[in-house]
DNA sequence: GGGTTTAATATTGTTGACAATATTTAAATC
DNA sequence: GATTTAAATATTGTCAACAATATTAAACCC
């Protein structure tokens, strides 16, 4: 491990937030791909102990963040960018294609508002040269969408891809065409707009191999 | 001396059993939907401590499986067959299609006979009226062709999915034409021994929906 | 008697010690 | 000196006791 140390928890449900923690540290690249977590570093440096530390570890595992060997080690997991746009890509392609296509008409003006702000805040954000916050952004703009479902379903499988995605679009972040972003949202929203499912489908089919296409390094 | 060695051990954890045995009871039918899982219970009646039970039972939430409220209580999840049908199997279709494509190349004659023997046994298992070991064949059919992948996204999504896939099957037998199982797997693999790419991808989509017509009641 | 507060109970959450396993280091053998 | 074997160390796996929280039951007030 980097001598990045966690800062002390506090005494308050620990799993999630041993798993929030860890997760945050891994998305952010304080932890790099392939960097070992060892059990007792995180839970001293938490000052907590194991227990929580390896229910954390395992969830992560089952994000596709982490990497566990038994009886040996844990490791940071090194992400393909391959996978990332042949498997996990077209899967939230499929289950937001499945929100919009059943929910398109319970978005309200206040939801599109929402979005919206979303979007303003894309613009805002290239022009201020914050670039992880566009990430966050963009995650952002399709978890509001998927958070309409009632469908259990939906949201599990949305929590085992998000992070590595949200990892994929970080890690490629300096081969992106930043400045498409913003568009790309806005014509979505728009599509959205007219509540008409025919066009809303083409239109997150579409936006989704825009997102693809705005990077321009072959990662092949 | 010859060249064979034996395949290393399963380093086979406390949890991993814990986990099987709880996934096998839940997918037998020993534990109902909204059946209750008591940590102490459970640890007791195979005597050991609860932590690994607590792991297992993450994990299957992971699964889909369980489902767990904070400081309350776990429960045997209840499972939406038009979810399994809307968004798993089409994910599975995703996945199983996207490893046929790739990996053609990589089936030879003995994975061919593999899948051959497994359709074999379907036919015998029908005439016996087996109708359990039916299930556990078509899931094992699919599972052989998603195991030439070596993308860890793709297995870590089959595993995400593949018991609740199975739960959907063994739920729903009744009221499957369990008679088109067999043929219905014959073509594919008939389409698979071609080796032609188009012919392969339009047959394992082609499959998969026919595998949702067998279903004669509406779940809709 | 109905509703509210408070105690009792049941269950999950957390911990620190101990056990099992893998890796590393040192010793022994050739 | 290289290879094997054995001890030492590091790390994960498991356990049983304790703490925190939610549910239930009881007591209390009006």
């Amino acid at each position: 491990m980097s001598d990045f140390t966690f800062k002390q928890q506090a005494n308050t449900s620990l799993r999630e937030k041993v798993t929030s923690d860890l997760r945050e540290a891994i998305l952010s690249g304080n932890l790099s791909p392939g960097a070992r977590i060892r059990e007792m570093d995180v839970a001293e440096q938490m000052g907590i102990s194991r227990g929580p530390v390896r229910e954390a570890i395992r969830q992560l595992e089952r994000e596709g963040l982490l990497i566990s060997y038994p009886y040996k080690e844990t490791v940071v997991a090194d992400l393909d960018s391959n996978e990332v746009r042949d498997i996990l890509i077209p899967i939230r392609l499929h289950i937001e294609s499945f929100v919009i296509k059943r929910y398109l008409d319970k978005m309200d003006e206040a939801f599109f508002a929402n979005l919206q702000s979303i979007v303003d805040e894309m613009r805002q954000a290239f022009q201020n040269d914050q670039k992880s916050r566009l990430v966050e952004l963009d995650i952002l703009f399709h978890q509001q969408i998927l958070e309409l479902a009632a469908e259990r379903t939906v949201l599990l499988t949305w929590q085992s891809i998000v992070n590595q995605i949200r990892l994929h679009f970080t890690k490629n972040l300096p081969f992106f065409k930043l400045d498409h972003l913003e568009t790309d949202h806005q014509q979505l929203l728009d599509a959205l707009r007219t509540r008409d499912p025919a066009v809303a489908e083409q239109a997150i089919i579409k936006h989704t191999a825009s997102e693809d296409s705005l990077l321009w390094i072959a990662t092949k």
